[in-house]
DNA sequence: CTGAAAGCGCTTACAG
DNA sequence: CTGAAAGCGCTTACAG
């Protein structure tokens, strides 16, 4: 190999022609496949496009070209860590490429000033679209590029401007079926776990939670219900905390998987988790695992993204109709923690 | 708001010139921040530049400086939904943004022609840096774009071709030490589970499981090995077969953490989970909720994608070293599994 | 401190 | 079927 350590600058169109004898716009119009190009010329550029390892600049292609288009997508959500958000990223990637489109990846942390920051960034390499998660209260960065113009979609969690494509899930009714599962077993105490109240997912999460109970005929009891958790080791301090109650919970609605398994983890310790039913929103990885295994409403999160890509793609295609609020099915998938009946946890 | 569904053309310098009453040049320097510009003309444009919301195209600049940088990176890993490839994906990308540098993420699905597809497709966009993962047998379209001189770190397995970085874990002094960890409780017949032979971290793994056995003055028993065993289910018939063996293991060791799942649903299955040792290699989510509690040999796959970020970035500001190879230590997490004595499995 | 001209690699809009 | 000229939005290399 010679030195790769030295970038070598890169062949233009400008040196195939010369290569193959030709201009460069019969260079250009060979490689971009248009019609009107003699075979024997047609051959000649591609074997020197080939001997010169030439690759067009989509940059400037993109620069000079009408349509203005980069052929590339701008993905922002939290933390692509989270298993959530890389299965939304990877079924976006996939989506896009299918069309060609490359996807820049950015997380924003849940802060406002990095996702402004993101969507500058994104904004100075003229990506075609964007797909994002809104914050819960601050939304004037995505606003700010929707009225530009900037074909957009969100995900999870619906816009609080207007004229702007979403795609959500099921929350609000898989919550309340799950509830009326659990109603149906024969529990009246159920606790309800909930991340922070801003949280729009939470908000419809507690209302289903609040529905289901309603279609039960049961009054919610409010000491039954905490919100704000954020992360397993609150989950689970407000789980022991319940369980300490005279009248504690006979089963839990965990309303995010990060709940469940801080309530999995006070379960445990108190020797309860075959005496407390549990259900959980949101899979996570060796739900199944677990003894009992934990019962959960599942999110189709890959048919999230897929969606979601598919409205932007379209919108970056020239689809002008109105707005689009898509919401997702989820899936309630027992597993045992959520069949476990009240009786064996009357205690006292 | 505005219809916001037609986008509108960007303002250019052109236009903030005008409206600033200045040159395009003066623009430009006045946004570049370079120095030579008066404070009352520096304060005109940059009220023009925001009365009009102009944002300078980076491509039309980086496509005329001289440097050429995009300020972008590109990512191809397996599977971006993957716990271990989304963690790595998280780490680059927080590094490159402290640097200004956007990532282009892509999942090559452990496919030679989508993995040459994605890189085609960022050299089109002429990406500073390549972050990648090679595959097994085919490492041609990595090497393609090392011979033209883009800078490339390469992850968790080493390239096959010369002069290039890598980051790779103590795959084998870690698994002969969590092996040696084994033979010192008493372990004498320790089970290996093992993903494909080809893939370099699979040998690493077993040649550190040979070496941890012979440091014991162990002899492998070639019964005991079982290689190729591609995700769970494999993993689980293996060992529900090793099980049944007329002398059977008292301790496996599963080469991947998928492996490893397999191996708790074989020994949950049979009710040994409390009885035979278990240690994976790399950590999953509530490996520590499982009963008993899985014991791994965890990576710092953060520390991994922070490293191979930061060198490819020296190698983009100009770092003309001698190619690297860096190996991040990994740490044994004990959790109980990997804890149980041979003495209660001794059956018949 | 400021600007006119040329050019990055490509496509557009013509002309032949 | 092929090409010369102009221009996308910006920076370079000069000149003043």
């Amino acid at each position: 190999m010679d030195d790769s350590r030295t970038r070598r600058p890169e062949p233009t169109m400008r040196d195939v022609a010369a290569l193959a004898g030709v201009s460069i716009k019969t260079v250009s119009r060979a490689v971009n496949g248009e019609r009107g190009v003699g075979a024997d010329v047609a051959r000649r550029v591609a074997e020197a496009a080939a001997a010169l390892g030439y690759r067009p600049n989509l940059s400037a292609s993109s620069l000079r070209r009408a349509d203005r288009r980069s052929t590339t997508l701008g993905v922002v959500f939290e933390d692509l860590s989270n298993p959530f958000d890389s299965t939304l990223l990877r079924a976006v990637e996939a989506r896009a490429r299918e069309s060609g489109f490359l996807v820049f990846a950015g997380s924003d942390e849940d802060d406002p000033a990095r996702q402004a920051e993101i969507l500058e960034s994104l904004a100075l390499r003229r990506v075609d679209g964007l797909l994002a998660m809104p914050l819960a209260g601050h939304q004037d960065a995505l606003r700010g590029e929707r009225q530009r113009g900037v074909p957009m979609v969100l995900l999870d969690r619906p816009p609080t401007f207007p004229d702007t494509d979403c795609v959500t899930t099921t929350n609000r009714e898989s919550t309340s079926e799950a509830v009326q599962r659990l109603t149906a077993l024969g529990h009246r105490r159920i606790a309800f776990l909930g991340d922070r109240q801003e949280l729009w997912t939470h908000q419809e999460r507690h209302a289903g939670y609040v529905e289901g109970l309603a279609r039960a005929g049961v009054r919610p009891g409010r000491d039954l219900v905490r919100r704000d958790l954020r992360g397993p080791e609150a989950a689970q301090t407000a789980v022991t905390d319940l369980l300490g109650l005279p009248e504690p919970p006979t089963a839990v609605f965990a309303a995010q998987n990060l709940l469940a398994i801080g309530a999995v983890r006070a379960l445990q310790h108190a020797g309860l988790e075959h005496d407390v039913a549990l259900v959980g929103f949101d899979d996570f990885p060796v739900a199944d695992l677990l003894r009992p295994a934990v019962s959960v409403v599942q999110q189709d999160v890959s048919a999230l993204g897929r969606t979601a890509a598919d409205l932007v793609l379209a919108r970056i295609a020239g689809d002008r109709s109105p707005a689009k609020h898509v919401t997702i099915p989820a899936t309630l998938v027992p597993r045992g923690s959520g069949e476990v009946p009240p009786l064996r946890s009357a205690r006292g």
